[in-house]
RNA sequence: CGGGGUGUAGCGCAGUCCGGUUAGCGCGCGUCGUUCGGGACGACGAGGCCGGUGGUUCGAAUCCACUCACCCCGACCA
């Protein structure tokens, strides 16, 4: 039932996971799927919101999820050249004037710093802003750092000795939302931004593609989360890029969510920051650019793709804890022995470098436990009681079927590293087919809509292409272009609303 | 910024319409005991300026005015 590989000893077989009883306390994604999303955000705690509007506090094991993605990606953008540097979280307001189209884009969501100092009140109601202390030009909080970066990077190029710069950074930023939701959409997020500089268009080019490859390949093999890579139409497109192209995937209630974007940004900000060099031949040229992201967003996207009504569901690459043991016991001298043995196990996973947790607090019950850790998404968990120290054995269960067997002791180690690999393949494949079942073709604005409605998902289906058909069919329906497919094949057809002609499908979904 | 809603113990709520003992309930929390292979049970216990300010009244969680905060639905968005 485990899919274990064949050499295991599986002592006593499927033994199928049945909850006794259902947690009252606990929505499912049928009643209310965005009730769900919050309650596993809270009881397996993830994140919980602060005093701040809109801005959350990241806990302990939702910032052990980040951190993880963190260590991942940073080597992933290291291993293709990349270094990672600190720019400033302020940004002279005149900086954002400087490229229209981007000032346009984040104009209306950005925090502003006005003054430096704070004075006790004369009328004694604690502190008040001292007016005297205005600052000569004001601050804005970083919604994003091309501004600034390309501001600096303008001292740092002179030559085509200089190029590429090859540069990512950790950082937060804030965006003035009006409405959010915990990691999907709050005030202030946590991501990385790479920003490059290139002597051609080509190399540009070339560097936004390899980075949304990498996203892609981090969200497919590490998220276990299969995405579609595709372009931006010009209405979803980053302010001051020249092309947008995202990853895109589908969650459990059939809504898209963008993963992860890699923008060309042409020679826009190179122009609007005065960023020259002279290039081989002796002429002076401005650069080719390119930023890419992806943030605190992807913790949200991992928990509504795989978690289920028992709570979150963890990828074992991306799992703070991978295995945890429960001692089960009746009294301290089987608490000693029990224990005992518990450690021994986990000496052997930690061997095979499996992050694992032996839980022998005395103060909470297995059954109490059994159900956090089910909440929490650890992916494979074991428990040795009385009667497994005596056969020398011990229950073996995997999260993300809910499945349990009892094994040969000896072979837990063994048995948990092959479940990793099952786990992680499982939650792929089944997020796979999940998104292929929820993949439809529409020829017509009412299978358009008639999907919409009653199935939600992906839909393919032709457009002309134009900004003004775009924007028709999203204030119709809701639905937006997630992306032009960037391997689908080419296919005539006439466009889904307008009839006109069309030379390819795009995709469409509603999103978050 | 529009439309709707909610503020009472750490969390979830009742009480508010119709003012009147010491403001309750569930979960959680503490101590002790029995338990422990799927969220244990019992006994005892701690915990509240009823969002804030001002008013009406002999008396306000309850009525009135103002105010603040948060949530949901829209417009905006990674």
């Amino acid at each position: 039932m485990l899919n274990l590989p064949d050499h295991f000893l599986v002592i006593k077989t499927q033994i199928l996971y049945q909850r006794r009883f259902m947690a009252k306390d606990f929505s499912t994604r049928e009643e209310n799927y965005s009730k769900w999303y919050n309650d596993i955000v809270q009881r397996a705690g993830l994140a919980e919101s602060s005093a701040v509007r809109g801005c959350m506090v990241i806990k302990p094991y939702g910032y052990a999820i980040w951190e993880k993605m963190q260590a991942a990606l940073d080597k992933m953008f290291k291993d293709t050249g990349h270094a990672n540097a600190y720019f400033p979280l302020f940004i002279p307001k005149s900086f954002f004037s400087r490229e229209a189209d981007h000032v346009e884009g984040f104009a209306k969501e950005c925090a502003v710093v006005t003054h430096y100092r704070l004075k006790n009140d004369p009328e004694g109601k604690g502190v008040i802003v001292d007016e005297d202390a205005k600052l000569e030009e004001e601050l804005v909080i970083r919604p994003t750092s091309e501004t600034i970066i390309w501001d600096t990077y303008r001292q740092w190029v002179q030559s085509y000795r200089d190029l590429p710069i090859l540069v990512n950074q950790w950082a937060n930023v804030v965006r003035w939302e009006m409405r959010t939701r915990m990691f999907l959409r709050t005030a202030e997020f946590l991501w990385q931004e790479g920003h490059t500089a290139h002597a051609t268009k080509e190399e540009a080019l070339e560097e936004t593609y390899r980075m949304l490859d990498v996203y892609a390949d981090f969200a497919e093999n590490f998220m276990a989360i299969p995405v579609i890579r595709g372009s931006k139409s010009e209405n979803e497109r980053f302010a001051g890029a020249v092309e947008t192209f995202c990853i895109e995937a589908l969650m459990q209630d059939g809504k898209a969510l963008q993963a992860g974007t890699s923008h060309f940004l042409g020679q826009n900000f190179a122009k609007a920051f005065d960023v020259k060099f002279a290039s081989k031949e002796g002429n002076l040229e401005h650069v080719w650019a390119t930023s890419w992201g992806v943030s605190t967003r992807l913790v949200g996207a991992l928990i509504m793709a795989h978690s289920d009504d028992h709570g979150l569901v963890l990828p074992p690459k991306l799992a703070p804890i991978q295995a945890v043991i429960v001692p089960i016991y009746k009294n301290s001298g089987q608490y000693e022995t029990v224990c005992n043995k518990a450690r021994e196990v986990k000496e052997a996973l930690e061997k095979r470098g499996i992050l694992v947790k032996l839980d022998d607090r005395d103060t909470h019950k297995p059954g109490w436990k059994f159900n956090e850790y089910e909440f929490k998404g650890v992916p494979v968990r074991l428990s040795i009681g009385p009667r497994d120290v005596e056969n020398g054995t011990v229950e073996i269960a995997r999260r993300d079927t809910l499945e349990k067997e009892v094994i040969s002791i000896d072979q837990a180690g063994q048995a948990v590293e092959a479940l990793m690999t099952e786990i992680q393949q499982h939650l792929f494949r089944r997020a796979l087919a999940f998104r292929e079942e929820n993949t439809r073709m529409a020829d017509s604005w009412e299978s358009f809509n008639r999907i919409l409605d009653e199935k939600g998902g992906f839909i393919l289906a032709h457009w002309d292409g134009t900004a003004e058909t775009e924007q028709k069919i999203k204030e119709e329906t809701k639905a937006t272009i997630r992306c032009i497919l960037l391997d689908e094949n080419k296919e005539s057809g006439k466009c889904v609303y307008s009839g006109k002609p069309s030379g390819r499908r795009v995709l469409f979904a509603r999103a978050y």
